[in-house]
DNA sequence: CTCTTTATCTCGTCT
DNA sequence: AGACGAGGTAAAGAG
């Protein structure tokens, strides 16, 4: 087997890592992928994560029974009993995804329209402001109210209503609480409206 | 193709993600792995990380051209362009990894042998202390004092010594704080010496 | 280079 | 089912 830049390996194995823990893995058999950053990694036949890894930049020394790979003061050995398939993949993409419509972008736009959305002149406009139940979105204290906001990037459900009042209870003094989101349900809508909580529509692009 | 329980398929392919967040993955080859906990995966050519991904109890729908994945208010729509390898793995093992000399079991080891590492006899012994500025990976109150331990699985460093103070502040009561790990850097040592930290020294094993 | 923050965090555990 | 916290968090961004 030669050292290719990556390879997909499908092989009768265990591993044994030691490093910021110590951890050993079970004979079995285990995809085996080494990409092309240098970086190895053992999968299982379920979650997302894989067994053990090592990151990018890893010193990979391949011998027919096992694999070495060294990085600093981490060491993964495989020992392999049986390869029973092996792939080395063709002009294999390194995109990233693009990605959009995350709560932050939300939050940009409330920021960047804040004199539209807010009464009053912004006095003071900070996001994830810590309060004892977490970080709440954002704060927003104008000339004649202060505001308390959780944003979602998604229709606004209970729960968000809910999560918004734990909010103001933690921050204690007095507060405008608000709902933004490019949508609300029916039932939400209904709880602010009774709870004197602001609904806010934003809307992505 | 047929839709067996696990796969791993090497394709020329785009993707498209919408739920916690929206987004796109140019098309390219990639690394498609659907996995027996109906868990499904992109990799990319480097990152340890899925480009894109669905965890486990998605329901995975596969078309010629196509693979669309279902959970909740998630959705994973895969084109596929062309199949360049695809392989249908054999008893793949979904064991776990053994792990060992965690955080978790130094703090057994200070729990066990208590009587020898804390002055007078124990009154109350608790891990995962709370207090505002988090918790405290040991409590310890004795006939005699009371004490609070940060543990580290690794050598303890100066950002230890800085982390029990922070404890200490939070508690704000009299207390003994404490380091506790299998060694320490020279620099935390003279911290601690000139700042009353205790060291405990605790190894596995 | 180190440090800090984010994440479609994932994943286990507990109520 | 939801809340909570750990993780060999990994990876991006800032200084």
């Amino acid at each position: 087997m030669k050292n290719s830049e990556s390879f997909l390996m499908f092989a009768d194995c265990s591993a044994v890592y030691d490093g910021r823990a110590r951890s050993t893995l079970a004979r079995g058999n285990y995809l085996i992928i080494k990409k092309t950053d240098g970086s190895i990694s053992i999968h299982g036949s379920t979650l997302i994560t894989p067994r053990n890894y090592m990151g990018a930049g890893t010193n990979i020394v391949i011998a027919p029974d096992n694999i070495i790979a060294n990085r600093k003061s981490e060491k993964l050995i495989i020992t392999i009993y049986d390869i029973l398939e092996c792939y080395y993949p063709y002009d294999w993409s390194d995109s990233k995804i693009e990605i959009s419509r995350t709560e932050a972008e939300l939050v940009d736009k409330l920021i960047a329209g804040a004199s539209t959305y807010f009464d009053g002149t912004i006095e003071l406009i900070e996001r994830e402001y810590r309060t004892d139940a977490g970080p709440i979105d954002l704060f927003v204290k104008t000339s004649t109210n202060t505001y308390l906001v959780e944003a979602k990037r998604a229709r606004i459900t209970l729960n968000a209503c809910y999560q918004i009042r734990r909010y103001m209870d933690a921050y204690g003094l007095d507060a405008i609480p608000c709902v933004a989101g490019p949508g609300i349900s029916d039932n939400a809508k209904k709880h602010c409206d009774s709870n004197s909580i602001l609904y806010i529509s934003v809307d992505f692009d």
